[in-house]
DNA sequence: GCGACACTGTGACGGCCATCACCGCGACTA
DNA sequence: TAGTCGCGGTGATGGCCGTCACAGTGTCGC
């Protein structure tokens, strides 16, 4: 573990091509300007953290590369991975818009750029630009979906292979297929997918064997391969 | 079960003490106005259903009255209620501002008032009051804000009764307290307070009759009084 | 090359809880 | 007043999976 605060401003993050993306896009001229005037820049290392559930909401954090872990966490140390946010993600929205106290932990997991908007400069930035509020609202909407999501395969899973399941297929929805097959990189480990699914590490190593057993997949280093959607598929219906 | 869309218009809504409530209060009266010309108002009896999960979003439903039981279901009949909402709640928000299928099915457990916007009167509507659209995504935020803390429930907790302490733990908070009990009446079954943390039935009933023995709680009729709230924070310590 | 460390893999055990099956009770209907 | 239906309550059973313990494996720093 590094420090959780061990962050240097590099550079500007005005040229990343996601400044503006899902949640600013195509706003008039003037408003863009004002939006790049009051935010700032960063880059976080790995192991960073960019807020903390609990914490009062100091303001929006957008993207622009790198990964970001949120998960909340209970007081016996137990934590729940909602996502893993990637670059043109807004962080912090929720909280920033209510007021309310940040509701999960943002840690970067992958060296991170990432624009910040103080909360009274950007709740004067929405009250100005009533279009960027309606799109801070369809952003939030999307969010809220993911949310429900994720409580989707937690939630009505009987099984701990049914979790993991959805969790692949998921995962295997945001990316292309060819041959019947895909492949995707997976960063993550057996114990943060065992957060993610509500299971234990043990259980996750177990499942994976099993599956690669089955061939419904394959495993080389970081890269994974669904070569059996359907058979995933039948767990989850099982 | 009810006819699912049997329902009547029976009467304005519009004097509704919380049309506003929430969402729009405080708007110029210009903004009012154009509201209320939107807004349609309907009441819909014990079993109807507002809106079905996978249904293309129509508009949203500011309640009035009543009760509504927010739901999502797997394909093999399994259910999870994420929810009951009461008055001056707003449904189908997400869905209506993204433009995607609703998330959630919607049920009225209790009879209802409801006033409805059409999803294109109400995308207008935004577009004219930006400062409309702020108080759409704070509401926003705040429903997802309650998702989180319904996943920490289901998603944290070791034991089916560490999730029903929890639980009766969050409905204590939005009740007073005296002399160290907490009075409130609880209409949903057993059934139902299963799917809403995840578990079956029987254990929920096996818990309350093993709360009632420990004299955590009380239970008389649909009236439910808890009597030692230390007692259920240990269990979820535990 | 050698600890140190993080991660994966595997066995044994035990407890929780889902499931099935059944009964009693009250409400409502005919 | 019998019948039905939804709901609450309870016992028996079995299996999933969390937990503990420990053994490999790969990577890194030095």
């Amino acid at each position: 573990m590094r420090a959780p605060y061990g962050l240097e401003i590099i550079e500007s993050c005005l040229s990343c091509p996601h400044r503006e993306d899902r949640l600013f896009c195509n706003l008039p001229p003037p408003a863009v300007q004002k939006l790049a005037a009051i935010t700032s820049a960063a880059a976080y290392p790995k192991g960073a953290t960019l807020f903390v559930e609990g914490q009062s909401a100091r303001g929006v954090f957008i993207l622009c590369s790198g990964k970001v872990k949120l998960s909340t966490s209970s007081a016996d140390g137990k934590s729940l991975i909602l996502r893993i946010s990637e670059q043109g993600e807004v962080l912090g929205l929720p909280a920033t818009v209510t007021g309310k106290p940040y509701e999960l932990t943002a840690d970067v997991i992958e060296p991170t750029q990432a624009n910040f908007i103080s909360r009274t400069d950007f709740l004067l930035f929405l009250r100005e630009h009533g279009e960027a509020a309606l799109r801070v609202a369809q952003q939030l909407g999307e969010t809220y979906h993911l949310a429900i999501a994720e409580m989707r395969t937690i939630g009505l899973s009987r099984s701990a292979a049914e979790k993991l399941a959805r969790f692949l297929l998921d995962l295997a929805a945001n990316h292309d297929e060819e041959k019947g097959e895909v492949k995707l990189t997976l960063t993550l480990t057996h114990e943060e997918i065992a957060q993610m699914i509500g299971a234990s590490r043990e259980t996750v190593t177990r499942l994976f064997a099993d599956f690669k057993k089955k061939d419904f997949l394959q495993v080389k280093g970081s890269t994974l391969i669904i070569r059996n959607k359907a058979g995933l598929e039948s767990v989850v219906a099982a």
